[in-house]
DNA sequence: CACCCGTGGAC
DNA sequence: TGTCCAAGGGT
């Protein structure tokens, strides 16, 4: 009789207590999984969830999207936060159909290839939509192996092919049980491993916990400085989309205008939207959504 | 590697 | 009230 693994105790632990999250049902397609994933980056579950079960209805496969406009997408996502997501993501499902004939594929190169699609959102594609050993590492990942296993406070601000290993080696040898683990792992992280005020209480692996043992001693250095918002271009960008986002079709420039008063950064926060394919410029004086009412007109400067 | 990219809730 | 943080990716 040995010891259960790191991994077993924590999947005991998800198999009784995991959320009902809508992505996590029986018979949800690959494709479903993959919006999830990409909704869920930087973006809290709670407000993922309607926003997902809207997307799927409206566009139910890759090729749906794919036949749809970026203007269209990006209204879809609604106030999810970072829409350039939703241009991506639309890229990606009319990649999907011109490289895999519609179908998500299941090969990481290949999802690794796809428009939006990084080391993570590609592992967990892998391992939760087709069952395959690969571990997956997120930012709750990062921080319960770090705690539990490296006896640290918390992970660096990166992941780093080393977060890889040390997450591979903790995965059990058979497939569906080393994804069952990397899931496992994740709502450990997101509901009780919690960056702040961590719930050890109610944890599956206290005993064994290297950060526990050590006294749990708190994160010592500047990790990442905050991020700003309010006066930078995102709120800005923010703002101007608001106002297309809100509206069908070509905006007057002097509508766009009144949403900030400073020239030189509302222009500049424009043109980085126009150069991020949220936004292109209609005639001499208006901008619109991507696509938004159709194709763009001919480029008046060609003749 | 450093920085940029939205938005809103919790403390 | 300001700070921190949330299933990252692209450049």
């Amino acid at each position: 009789m040995s010891e259960p693994t790191f991994a077993t105790l924590v999947s005991r632990w998800y198999s009784e207590h995991a959320r009902d999250l809508p992505w996590r049902r029986p018979g949800v397609t690959p494709w479903a999984i993959l919006v999830s994933e990409v909704m869920l980056q930087q973006t809290p579950v709670v407000r993922v969830v309607p926003a997902w079960e809207a997307w799927l209805a409206r566009w139910p496969t890759p090729a749906a999207l794919a036949d749809d406009t970026p203007a269209e997408a990006i209204r879809m996502w609604g106030r999810l936060g970072y829409p350039r997501r939703a241009v991506r993501l639309r890229d990606c499902a009319v990649a999907i159909v011109e490289r895999h004939a519609g179908a998500v594929p299941d090969r990481l190169d290949q999802l690794l290839a796809l428009p939006g699609v990084g080391t993570y959102t590609a592992r967990a594609v892998a391992a939760f939509a087709y069952g395959q050993r690969h571990p997956v590492v997120d930012t709750n990942v990062r921080r319960v192996v770090c705690r539990a296993i490296a006896g640290e406070p918390d992970a660096g601000p990166a992941t780093r092919p080393a977060d890889l290993v040390a997450t591979e080696e903790l995965l059990p040898v058979e497939p569906a049980a080393a994804a069952l683990a990397s899931a496992a792992f994740m709502e450990l992280g997101a509901v009780l491993c919690v960056a702040r005020s961590p719930r050890c209480d109610r944890c599956p692996v206290a005993s064994v916990c290297a950060w526990r043992a050590a006294g749990s001693p708190p994160a010592t250095g500047p990790s990442r400085r905050p991020q700003q918002y309010a006066g930078t271009d995102r709120q800005v960008r923010g703002l101007l989309l608001g106002v297309l986002r809100e509206t069908t079709g070509p905006v007057p420039r002097h509508r766009l205008d009144q949403v900030w008063a400073d020239d030189v950064q509302r222009s500049r926060a424009l043109a980085g939207l126009v150069t991020d394919g949220l936004v292109e410029p209609v005639g001499e004086a208006s901008f619109r959504l991507v696509g938004d009412g159709g194709p763009a007109a001919p480029a008046p400067a060609l003749l």
